[in-house]
RNA sequence: GGCUGAGUGGCAGAAUGGCUAUGCAGCGGCCUGCAAAGCCGUGGAUGUCGGUUCGAUUCCGGCCUCAGCCUCCA
């Protein structure tokens, strides 16, 4: 039985879909107005997993994860680049679909604009109107009256008390209340806008999201997820715009990942302490990545070091070891207790830490056992690839993955000078000329180059 | 200030009211021409002070420390 942490109800619960044996699921997703970083890495791997895994036990899932390409800081950014909107947008779109890939990261079902869905933003601003959530303010703007939304704060467990005595909240004079929020912005000149009841203006930062995610999936899906930062205000205002325009229940299950840090800090666009996908990729296989972001569970914090990414690459390498020189075999085993395993982890909120865990277990008894009976090591070598696929992992030829190295701008050696040098030094161990071998082999490890004597002849792989 | 989460061996990171996580690093052995890889074995941990209990790292409470949210942020 899946149980899933649950934001809202500050507990694991056991997964029941709405509709049976089908999953609507919604992702917040980027503000396209740079390059990914890690943090988005790991929304999006995380979320990935939580799709892969869901098919592989048999749900239909409908993964929507959005992409908003209007707000603020895309104006601001475009403006400052001298471009236009849609150029900034369009080159991050771009450059997000090319990490993602990198990543093993398999595209949503739909991958809704903001921008594609401004009737139906306007149509939920009406019925927020309509309905006696929302008020004309003096400037222009529409606003969202919190106070009118019962349970507004249950998500964050906030109070509305709490907040308004806290000193950070914004103060805008054209605000009934200082809590409540705006869903549709006025156009100031130059601005991008849109025609509307309210004249021309432009959507606020919440409603855009109600809008794709219920026009995607319903009024009432399955389960919610993203950045544990959107908790609030973001997904708590998506609920109450949400239910105040249906007037029904929005979401079931709320899931949020924990962030990456660097030094104890949160990575964050506000700290300029990040780094983005295709810095690290410049230095890290993409596996490599995405295997450091698994080895955490996804609500813990994660940890963002050079060192980090070495041990990742390290363990992966032992993983495609396992893998490395298996016959192919289509056979599948009697037994079954790793999968099992590998399930409880799973179906306990994720635990991919644990899921992993279990994948090293199957690569030791592999390597123990390819020596006497290389037939149920491949058929082992087929479990670990087909477990490791429900993590996005372990889908590379092994030898590709072990000589593609640590470094991806590093040049190296050809794989044709290095067998030469590998069939040079095999002469000079037939004559047992030990000091030229390992003259060869030294040469070798100085350019980052293994070499691996086996039954099997020499084999080399990159440091 | 309010609220939330966390503190596990050298590092990373799970789990658990009593029994071996796992990976990297260390140590010993096997294997090897020597290595590497692999296998076997091994050392080493639960912030702190109390409480509950036959027994707590695990449950409860105080304290300390860290992070996050309360403002744009995945």
């Amino acid at each position: 039985m899946l149980t899933i942490y649950n934001t809202l109800i500050k507990q694991k619960a056991p997964f029941i879909s709405i509709k049976p044996g089908k999953v609507g699921l919604y992702v917040c997703g980027m503000t396209v107005y740079d390059y990914c970083h890690v943090g988005h890495a790991r929304v999006m791997v995380v979320f990935d997993v939580v799709v892969r895994y869901l098919r592989s036990i048999g749900y239909q899932v409908t993964y929507v994860r959005n992409i908003t390409d209007i707000d603020d800081k895309i104006i601001q950014r475009a403006k400052e680049n001298g471009e236009s909107i849609e150029q900034l947008t369009a080159r991050f779109i771009q450059a997000m679909h090319e990490d993602t890939e990198l990543l093993g990261v398999l595209r949503p079902d739909y991958e809704p604009r903001a921008t594609e869905f401004l009737p139906k933003i306007i149509e939920m601003v009406q019925q927020l109107l309509d309905n006696g959530y929302a008020y004309l303010a003096n400037n222009g703007d529409v606003c969202y009256t919190v106070s009118r939304f019962n349970g507004y704060g249950n998500l964050s467990g906030k109070r509305l008390e709490e907040l308004r005595a806290g000193e950070r909240v914004e103060v805008n004079e054209a605000k009934q209340d200082p809590l409540d929020f705006v869903l549709w912005k006025a156009a100031k000149p130059k601005e991008p806008s849109w025609e509307s009841p309210w004249g021309p203006g432009r959507p606020g930062w919440h409603i855009e999201c109600s809008a794709m995610s219920t026009t995607c999936l319903g009024n009432h899906f399955d389960i919610h997820g993203g950045g544990m930062d959107l908790q609030f205000p973001h997904h708590e205002n998506e609920i109450a715009q949400s239910e105040g325009a249906t007037g029904e229940s929005f979401v079931n299950v709320w899931m949020h990942n924990g962030f990456v840090r660097i030094n104890e800090e949160k990575m964050s666009k506000s700290l300029g302490n990040f780094f983005t996908v295709r810095e690290v990729l410049k230095q890290y296989p993409p596996e490599v990545m995405r295997y450091f972001i698994l080895t955490s569970h996804y609500r813990s914090s994660l940890n963002y070091s050079e060192q980090n990414l070495e041990t990742a690459q390290q363990a992966l390498t032992r993983l495609y070891t396992a893998l490395r020189g298996l016959p192919q075999t289509d056979q599948v085993g009697a037994d079954d207790s790793f999968q099992h395993r590998f399930n409880l982890a799973m179906e306990d909120d994720f635990n991919t830490p644990e899921a992993l865990a279990v994948l090293f277990e199957l690569a030791r008894e592999i390597n123990k056992i390819r020596v006497p009976d290389v037939f149920t090591a491949a058929i082992l070598g087929n479990e670990l690839r087909q477990l490791g696929d429900i993590l996005g992992l372990l889908q590379t030829v092994p030898e590709v993955f072990l000589q593609q190295g640590h470094h991806q701008d590093q040049v190296g050696l050809a794989p044709m000078e290095i067998e030469t040098l590998i069939v040079q030094r095999q002469a000079a161990r037939a004559r047992k000329d030990w000091s030229e071998a390992d003259r060869i082999r030294l040469s070798l490890k100085t350019q980052g180059i293994l070499l691996e004597d086996g039954d099997q002849g020499t084999t080399w792989r990159k440091e």
